[in-house]
RNA sequence: GGCGACGUGGCCAAGUGGUAAGGCAGGGGCCUGCAAAGCCCUUAUUCGCGGGUUCGAAUCCCGCCGUCGCCUCCA
């Protein structure tokens, strides 16, 4: 079975294709760094790392480009996101940037997501972005304006091909009021003239200014991938505008189909609304990882397919909590018991046709639109065949045990980046002392003195270590947070 | 007003024509020195509502209702 995918540009779910052999050209709009990322943001890019590493999981070579946008665009109220940010904390705009970028690659890297391959920065291709402008209003599609620059939309007759909306039947200046430069309220800003008190200003032909929004995605995806490509990713709130005047731009320049598959991850809401300042309901991804391992925030995010709208409640996320244990769990204690030696009488048991029926099905979920869900449901199948074959007496085989283990680093690792980061296995002081009391108790067990066993469970549970008496010994866990809270 | 997404048990959620996966929570049992974890059993005659097509519909069609998002610089 191949790989289908949703594909908004049609509103279909449709086999993928690649344009050259063996290797997906993926775009994804990146974040405004201005204030740290929030769960909102946690949500688009796990959805995107699990669709990037099944498309390599699969063999395929994928160059994964996300922007970062460090120039000024514009809040309601008419504001500079970064300008403000900059005053907020008295500083200057791009020593913002860089403090927010940096908070952000942070967060994605405790998240387990997999960096871009390129992270270009829109203040770092302002040329580009000058010549795409220029470009365009030689072509037609473009008109200056008191040192601003409009696409006119009315010059490219697809304009709405992806969100199905027809200009005709825009209500006009619903957020924003329409600025009285443009020749229609529906042309866009491909550059903006700077007012005097606007710091993040370039010079160019029409004067000092900034670009517009969608210019440096146009610019940035065909500079590293290529006029037409694969894959461009987003969040669905982005749809439009934003998707639909980059391809608009964007093929208004070359001619060419710009990215061949649209695919858009869900939103995500708090407590059923959606986040915002005003409403004081934000959530950061350093906030989330104070409550729960990246992982649990992880296994939230793929609880549910990535098109559809999560809300994030603390009881949604306890309840992933509790499932990530329990998907996890075996594949620790697998880890655990191969620290031990196989006896020696030790019957070879045959596990192949479970783990051959998890992989099928997996890869089967995974190749319907990257059903993550089902494919976690799997695990769970899974998860329930191995306990019924750690609880025998002796462990199975080393053989056995290997092969699941490799299950798990391939399905529950390295496509779904759910298996914990901290393994209980590692040769380290901290797990020896924890092994060492784990020891000292079971020797109090022996001797049936409970009082000194039961003391020593308890006093480890205070510090986060949770022990589990099994027919092959004791096994120990991590457990640092509480998800009851 | 327009465009789009969504509506499945107490909660989350998969399922696009063949008779409701999975997880969390709850109940009962087994296991355990006691726990924890695990295992077994159990919880939707029903998929927002009303029509229609069909031998057969959560799935297709029509009409409503509701929630959320977007409507020109929010991921």
């Amino acid at each position: 079975m191949s790989l289908t995918v949703y594909n908004t540009l049609i509103r279909k779910k449709v086999p993928f294709t690649t344009i050259e052999s063996g290797r997906v050209r993926m775009y994804v709009c990146g974040p405004t760094v201005y204030d740290h990322a929030h769960i909102g943001h946690a949500k688009l890019y796990v959805s995107m790392d699990v669709i990037l590493r099944y498309l390599r999981y699969t063999g395929l070579d994928v160059l994964y480009v996300q922007n970062i946008t460090d120039v000024g665009h514009l809040l309601d109220s008419g504001e500079d996101r970064i300008m403000k940010g900059a005053r907020r904390e008295q500083t200057d705009p791009m020593q913002v940037v860089e403090r927010y970028m940096r908070s952000y690659m942070d967060d994605m890297d405790a998240l387990q997501n997999i960096r871009p391959d390129i992270m270009p920065r829109a203040a770092g291709h302002v040329p580009e972005q000058i010549a795409a402008v220029e470009q365009l209003i030689k072509n037609g599609n473009a008109y200056e304006i008191n040192g601003s620059v409009y696409f006119d939309v009315s010059s490219f007759p697809e304009y709405g091909k992806l969100s199905g909306r027809k200009i005709d039947e825009l209500q006009e200046g619903t957020r924003l009021d329409v600025s009285t430069d443009k020749r229609r309220p529906e042309d866009f800003a491909l550059w903006k003239r700077a007012d005097p008190e606007h710091i993040m200003r370039w010079s160019s032909p029409w004067g000092e200014g900034f670009p517009g929004w969608h210019i440096e995605c146009t610019v940035m995806a065909s500079k590293y991938l290529g006029a037409n490509f694969d894959i461009h990713g987003g969040g669905l709130e982005n749809v439009f505008p934003h998707n639909e005047c980059e391809i608009a731009q964007s093929e208004a320049l070359s001619g060419k189909t710009f990215a061949n598959f649209w695919l858009h991850a869900g939103s995500l809401t708090v407590s059923g609304v959606k986040m915002s300042k005003s409403l004081d309901n934000s959530v950061t991804i350093q906030n989330a990882l104070i409550d729960y391992p990246a992982e649990v925030i992880r296994m939230f995010v793929l609880s549910s397919h990535y098109r559809s709208p999560i809300d994030y409640s603390k009881e949604a996320v306890n309840a992933a909590y509790r499932g990530w244990q329990r998907l996890t769990g075996p594949a620790l204690a697998v880890q655990q018991a191969l620290l031990s030696t196989q006896d020696s009488n030790t019957p070879k048991v045959d596990f192949s046709s479970a783990i051959k029926l998890t992989r099928d099905e997996f890869t089967a979920a995974m190749n319907d639109d990257f059903n993550a869900p089902k494919a976690i449901a799997c695990l769970f199948d899974f998860a329930k065949n191995v306990n019924g074959l750690l609880s025998e007496y002796p462990r199975p085989d080393d053989t056995t045990l290997q092969s699941i283990d490799k299950v798990y680093n391939d399905l529950a690792g390295t496509v779904l980046g759910l298996l914990p980061s901290n393994s209980t296995t590692y040769v380290n002081h901290e797990n020896k002392l924890i092994e060492i009391l784990v020891e000292l108790r079971n020797a109090a067990r022996q001797q049936k003195d409970f009082a000194t066993s039961d003391s020593i469970r308890d006093k480890l549970a205070t510090a986060g270590v949770i022990l589990e008496d099994g027919l092959s010994g004791t096994t120990w866990k991590t457990d640092l947070s509480n998800p009851s809270d």
